[in-house]
DNA sequence: AATATACTGTACCAATTGGTACAATTAAAC
DNA sequence: GTTTAATTGTACCAATTGGTACAGTATATT
């Protein structure tokens, strides 16, 4: 790995916070270098193509980290009852028990949206294709494995905006509850 | 009503779509101006202190028209059941079939959140409370009727995020249908 | 018709925006 | 230890930001 790559990689945590706190709009380059630690220089060294390199660059890690994390075990779990569990204890991970900010949702409400359709688009159906084969293995019906994945996903958002806005984390965690429940009982139909 | 009011009241549903399109920090005095066809001397003499001034008045705007269209007819409805088919047509026809994005959710994600936070806590908290209350008329115990509640509400958030960040608005229309059945089916067992 | 008030266009402001240029420094490779 | 490439700080840029000042023009009210 070259040092470019490296130093490149260091920073990407940092700059995915920001954005997450305050979206694309909302975040200035003078925001970045002071939270950074980085100047000017060292910025567009590493990303020559500027604010929009940056946010393409977290919007990548993010979708790679969800793509190991959550979509992968979905897809290949052998139990597929036991990914479904990996899935919803990562998800409560990565978000803090809904403390933090899905910047994938932020970038979807924010007018940054279009520059970076593909990406925000491609994150949500991955996630609904990988669940919904998850339930399929699980025994359900193709049609019903559609309907609840697409249920778990948006709520899963929703919860995440809800306890954003009612400042309270709690929101978050009992709509995971509410969530695993309800595939576990239609499982066992 | 003095003149004054009169024509503020005339460009706030434009504000309202220009905040919602671009969020706050993304929407600039240049686009209003240009899209209400007001200069700045009109702007500032409506809202004399600003930007923030007609956000706040929007919100307001935003939470006064889901107070009389759903939150009031679930509170006050006779027949229960029939409040919340109201709620459902209602939150149908304002957010176009899933074309439209929820203003307060879009704040709730923005770096905005903090200035705003008690008007964007109280739609949601209103909402709840409201939708508590009617599905308690229907016979529901407390706790189930809360749980529903918030499930509902968050499903529509979520619903209105994934049809925005895939560009298809039937991912809302069909969130809509499944959560109506899920009602009617826990209130007739 | 005169007066008062509501409204608007224009010119202006300091501060900040994202971005560039480049010389100076640091670190690795030989 | 010299060469080569990676990294960074500084100074700078034009454009845009939200906001102000105010004179001029409508529109009521009397």
């Amino acid at each position: 790995m070259s040092r470019d790559i490296a130093q490149r990689h260091i920073i990407i945590p940092a700059l995915g916070e920001i954005f997450r706190e305050n979206g694309f709009a909302g975040t200035s380059l003078a925001e970045i270098t002071y939270r950074t630690g980085l100047g000017k220089g060292s910025l567009y060294h590493f990303f020559p193509k500027g604010k929009k390199e940056m946010a393409e660059v977290v919007l990548d890690d993010v979708a790679s980290w969800f793509e190991e994390n959550v979509f992968l075990p979905l897809l290949e779990c052998k139990n597929p009852k036991h990914g479904i569990q990996i899935m919803f204890k990562a998800v409560d991970d990565y978000f803090y028990s809904g403390e933090r900010i899905c910047l994938i949702g932020a970038f979807s409400l924010d007018d940054t949206r279009d520059q970076f359709a593909s990406k925000l688009n491609s994150y949500f159906t991955s996630w609904n294709e990988a669940l919904t084969s998850a339930l399929k293995r699980n025994g359900l019906a193709n049609k019903q494995a559609k309907d609840i994945a697409e249920d778990v996903v948006a709520s899963i958002q929703g919860a995440l905006v809800l306890a954003r806005s009612q400042d309270n984390p709690k929101v978050f965690t009992r709509a995971l509850k509410r969530l695993q429940r309800r595939i576990e009982t239609s499982i066992h139909e």
